[in-house]
DNA sequence: AAATCACGCAACCGCGGGGTC
DNA sequence: AGACCCCGCGGTTGCGTGATT
């Protein structure tokens, strides 16, 4: 038999919300939570179906949602992800501050992919086009591997994202008791709240969810939260987590066409790769300041300071990339010569060409490309320290948390 | 001033996965 | 075991708005 509709379409309202269908949902959602999206809409009194509800609430309504221009951070972090992810948006979201999957995946169509494109980058494989063209064998390997690391990758950050809804749910119903009736979303709602839901999460999820992954393995866990250590080892995974502090992310990752690259975590969890870090926007003053960002920075303060530890990790790129021979404790990893250019830099450089009206220094400082074998080596070591460093502090610097 | 074009964003659509009965 | 339900995700569409001619 056939599928049967997302919901009885005759007599449903479609198109644009309006303000009193806002309101009735708001209403609705404060008070009784979202418990069924299917059955909500009869309930609020809203002539739409729950699908369009969801999508509504998920992407506009949600109280912990950030509107209005991306920092440049925010775009870093787009770019970088999305070149070890893919269009996982949500997977992407959650290493985003208030920003939704739907959010991220207007901004990379209409801004970031064009960019991309008009600098000669293919936005698929964040490659330059000429070499996407001239890739040879080797090159192909290794962007599969690639692909199969950001399979992996993508599997344990959607892992975690669902972790991480889960426990958001349960700290919203505490929040939603603490709030009293008259509660209205703003800004400064919404930042207490994830503040307090980032600290909450540190509790439940970890000490439910999480802990639970973890028995017979203390303090150390995959990073699925998924009990599933054994089975499906994300190629950057094998948090160590410990009571009250955050997981301590041990990763290694080398490149077979350059020496070992030394990762060390950064606790602001923005990167570190040496680009500009000014801007007209204040909320891209680096996140260790975070002063648009309370919420980042008593995260930090309270409980999400960590540190990163080294643990090498060989994984050779001729044999194939296999969970198993992720295993920490097999050395380095080598990744091969992938995301061999530093386009991201140059490409952040360039938007903030658009942006900043001095910053030909460090721009000269990042962009790397015509650099001499240090410069080459350190715009690896930055792009990857980036993006590892996205990905190792998501549980703690995710919005969603 | 009007028409046209380009762009950005909110919302929709269809599919797939997980859970339940 | 499989039919069904519900939800979430990624791709796509369509409308509103600002820019350009």
């Amino acid at each position: 038999m056939g599928r049967s509709p997302c919901c009885d379409k005759v007599g449903l309202k479609k198109g644009p919300w309006t303000p009193e269908e806002d309101q009735k949902l708001l209403a609705y959602i404060e008070e009784h939570g979202h418990g069924s999206w299917r059955a909500l809409p009869a309930k609020a009194g809203l002539q739409r179906c729950g699908k369009s509800c969801r999508l509504r609430w998920t992407n506009y309504l949600r109280p912990d949602i950030k509107r209005g221009k991306f920092s440049l951070q925010e775009e870093q972090t787009i770019i970088q992800l999305h070149a070890l992810l893919g269009n996982r948006w949500s997977a992407i979201a959650t290493h985003l501050p208030k920003r939704t999957d739907n959010e991220i995946k207007n901004y990379w169509n209409t801004h970031l992919k064009k960019r991309l494109a008009k600098m000669g980058i293919d936005p698929v494989t964040h490659k330059p086009k000429s070499d996407a063209l001239l890739s040879t064998d080797g090159q192909s390997k290794n962007a599969a591997n690639l692909s199969h690391m950001a399979q992996w990758e993508s599997a344990r950050l959607e892992a975690e994202a669902r972790l991480v809804r889960e426990s958001k749910l349960r700290s919203n119903s505490l929040q939603h008791q603490l709030n009293p009736p008259g509660y209205a979303p703003s800004a400064s709602a919404s930042a207490s709240t994830s503040a307090s839901a980032a600290q909450l999460v540190n509790k439940t999820a970890w000490n439910s969810g999480w802990s639970k992954s973890s028995e017979g393995n203390t303090g150390v866990l995959n990073s699925t939260g998924l009990g599933v250590a054994g089975d499906l080892e994300s190629p950057t995974s094998t948090l160590t987590f410990s009571e009250n502090a955050p997981p301590i992310m041990s990763t290694g990752l080398g490149v077979s066409s350059m020496p070992m690259i030394e990762f060390v975590g950064t606790t602001s969890g923005s990167s570190d790769t040496g680009i500009i870090k000014e801007e007209g926007e204040q909320d891209w003053k680096g996140l260790g300041s975070s002063s648009n960002l309370p919420e980042y920075k008593e995260g930090m303060e309270n409980s999400l300071s960590f540190t990163s530890s080294l643990h090498d990790m060989t994984i050779s790129m001729e044999e194939g990339w296999t969970p198993e021979s992720l295993r920490p404790n097999n050395g380095h990893v080598n990744v091969g010569n992938v995301m061999d250019e530093g386009f991201t830099n140059l490409l952040l450089n360039d938007s903030m060409d658009r942006s900043l009206s001095d910053s030909g220094k460090e721009s000269d400082e990042n962009s790397g490309g015509s650099g001499d074998g240090s410069d080459y080596y350190e715009d690896n070591k930055n792009y990857w320290n980036s993006i590892l460093n996205l990905v190792n502090s998501s549980p703690s610097d995710s919005p969603m948390f």
